[in-house]
DNA sequence: TGAATAGTGTCTTTAAGACAGTATATC
DNA sequence: GATATACTGTCTTAAAGACACTATTCA
């Protein structure tokens, strides 16, 4: 075990704030599919959300931010504070408790330690186009890696249903505000956004009358270049109005 | 000072919360006016919302929940977390510092007491009807009572402007779910309810149409008694559906 | 009869929803 | 011409919005 990390277990709660952990939902979308990023404690068998402590200095969207970027290497990324969950006794792994560390590293940590104190888990959800990530390893996580939201591993950190919130409070801002820059490429086709929005409403819309209300709009943008997807008709692209779409983002707006 | 008050102090952070304080927006409303309920500490000339330390045996809302007990006496209300603020550094007022601490207690505090550290702000509001109320003044808090919306008093603890975020956040929730029941008396008249929305959203509402929503939806119901209100016109009375509201609260529904 | 508030109906406009056949590309 | 996907238009129905006069009560 490295010295930073035994220097944190010991002053870690002069730096961070010890009541909290920050929790992330990072959906992505590619290959008609919605997409959740998980990360695997080293040596444990299961999977949790990327979490991550928030020092004392910065806000809690820069800690999110920073927890976001060490796993995705992204920045800048549309962050959403959703919902807070209680009684998070374990951040990490359900293993990682007084007995356990000191099996693991022969330091005995007092059952008080500001580490096995319940927390409140402060829930983001972010979005990113699937393609732009590359997904990161560090320290202590060894494996990381992209789930279809429908078939995802059992959770261990995983207080209230952590995903299934972020989700349904992502399709409630979907009912207030668009969304569709951060998950899809630059140009995307028709029959991309209109996927996109069923998969994250889970229902079907009607091709044509979604397709209306986003031209009535003038939020998307039909270009003259069409995309090539093999052996059929080629899809003509969009683009969003960047300006319709962030006046959207601040004052609201219903694309159902 | 109180020996319970000194014991706070020196062993509040194995008991609360450290790194968090529970902050209330608590509306009223009554005679027309959109009213929020403050306290004062005192010997303070400022004026501070409601605000507390959480449990390390509760969950936040019943922190939440018995702040708002201890102000108004009501217990059962609605309460919703609406967003966090960064950046506490004081939780009651600028003046409770070490060096306040020492002066009118004898008690020298170090510079990093707990009391001391930056902390999260969770935002709730409630809502009640005005004259449910038993203000009610406690130990540290001297002043308590309501004040117009419009004509707030300067506020001390104000990160980010709370009452401003707690009333936005209200305005959005009321274009998903009804609001009445729990700022409106068990009966109420039609102008009343008009008026609560207007006051509420702070724009004009169509009385003929809105009356139409109301009734079409069967939120509410047209009772057979009338209110005396002076020399003027004598109002129908309506309740809620309990049945109807209900479920919108469950399910969204849009009254606007 | 004047002042203040309560109460109500119709018409217009806009938006939502349902629905199915044609077009393009490739093999 | 078979297959797979892209693309488009009209009609119906429902909801929202605009609008102004009458009713009641009391002094």
């Amino acid at each position: 075990m490295e010295a930073n990390w035994i220097n944190f277990i010991d002053h870690g709660d002069q730096h961070y704030m010890c009541d909290l952990i920050i929790c992330n939902v990072i959906f992505g979308y590619h290959d008609k599919e919605l997409k959740v990023l998980l990360q695997r404690p080293s040596g444990s068998p299961s999977w949790t959300l990327p979490v991550g402590f928030m020092k004392r200095t910065e806000t809690l969207e820069e800690a999110a931010a920073s927890i976001v970027k060490r796993r995705t290497g992204l920045d800048k990324l549309f962050l959403n504070q959703f919902k807070l969950f209680n009684s998070c006794s374990q951040y990490l792994d359900a293993n990682i408790n007084a007995d356990s560390f000191y099996k693991t590293t022969g330091r005995q940590i007092p059952k008080d330690h500001w580490m096995f104190k319940p927390k409140i888990a402060v829930g983001f959800y972010t979005l990113t186009e699937f393609s732009k990530v590359t997904v990161h390893e560090s320290g202590f996580f060894t494996d990381c890696q992209w789930w279809d939201i429908d078939r995802l591993p059992a959770l261990l950190f995983d207080p209230g249903h952590v995903i299934d919130e972020a989700r349904k409070s992502l399709c409630k801002h979907l009912y207030f505000y668009p969304i569709g820059y951060e998950l899809l490429e630059e140009k995307f086709t028709y029959p991309e956004i209109h996927h996109l929005y069923e998969r994250l409403l889970d229902r079907k819309l009607d091709e044509r009358n979604f397709l209306k209300k986003l031209l009535s709009m003038n939020i998307i943008i039909k270009l003259k270049e069409q995309k090539k997807i093999g052996p059929h008709r080629s899809p003509y692209l969009y683009s969003f109005n960047r300006e319709v779409y962030q006046k959207a983002i601040e004052e609201g707006v219903s694309l159902l």
